[in-house]
DNA sequence: TTGAATGCAAAGCTTTTGCAATTCA
DNA sequence: TGAATTGCAAAAGCTTTGCATTCAA
């Protein structure tokens, strides 16, 4: 992973504790807790502030972000630069489903003609019930 | 105001904190402790528990709502049916200018044609640099 | 008058920080 | 070895809660 080459090439370790929490995260965005919960049930010994610790180091890295949802915890998801998308996050069961949607630059346009606000990011989630909780 | 007419029906009452902070959020979505700072600078006297009380009730009543934005403190806002909109949020100087959009439903629209997820709300801000900022 | 609402203080959650002990390069 | 990293515990920031007092109806 090029993350492992940027982190040793700046004097970063590679831990275990930070390829745990790298691995925890590749299949879905996750709170710091279950982040940390996760790893407690894959029997990895790691502190809850090692996982904050490594998270901001991460965002530093610019291999993950924090997402906002519907509420005020944190959740944190890998980047990759090649796949924009939003999130479908269940009510119901908490579930978040990843989806690309192709008009997001007009929606950009749009703002460009109506004000003269210089947009540098947006955020836009969907909430509801997911197919399995219909 | 509707608002005072339902809480008096339902047996709540009208009080100097409550209206207080009614009229704090009338012009702009704010937080629970700009809200305690506004009206201390106006000298009304209000604990900060009771602002935040205030507004679970006002969310209750669905006359205001949460924002979240792309940090974990919340927002709250007046609900006017009448107005949907969304936020562009200066990152410089932490305005909040409202924008609404046309092409709206057709997101929505494309969600449905990709996935089995039932939106039933959706977020979206824009975060960049305002008019003023640049 | 009396139940609802408030203020104050304490507690709860999530996240951050200080520091001594540990570990990796 | 020596600096980076960790664990533990304490603290910090936002929000909620318990309870005695106050207040609106």
């Amino acid at each position: 992973m090029k993350i492992y080459q940027d982190l040793r090439n700046k004097g970063f370790r590679i831990t275990s504790q930070r390829e745990s929490v790298m691995k925890a995260l590749s299949s879905s965005p996750l709170t710091a807790e279950e982040i940390y919960k996760k790893l407690k049930g894959d029997s990895v010994d790691i502190d809850l502030a090692s996982v904050y610790r490594t998270l901001e180091l991460f965002i530093k890295f610019g291999v993950i972000k924090e997402l906002f949802f519907n509420d005020s915890i944190k959740r944190y998801e890998i980047i990759d630069h090649n796949d924009h998308h939003h999130h479908l996050i269940c009510t119901e069961c908490g579930s978040i489903e990843d989806i690309a949607l192709s008009l997001e630059k007009k929606f950009i346009k749009e703002i460009k003609n109506k004000s003269k606000f210089k947009v540098e990011k947006h955020s836009l989630e969907f909430f509801g019930i997911c197919r399995k909780c219909q």
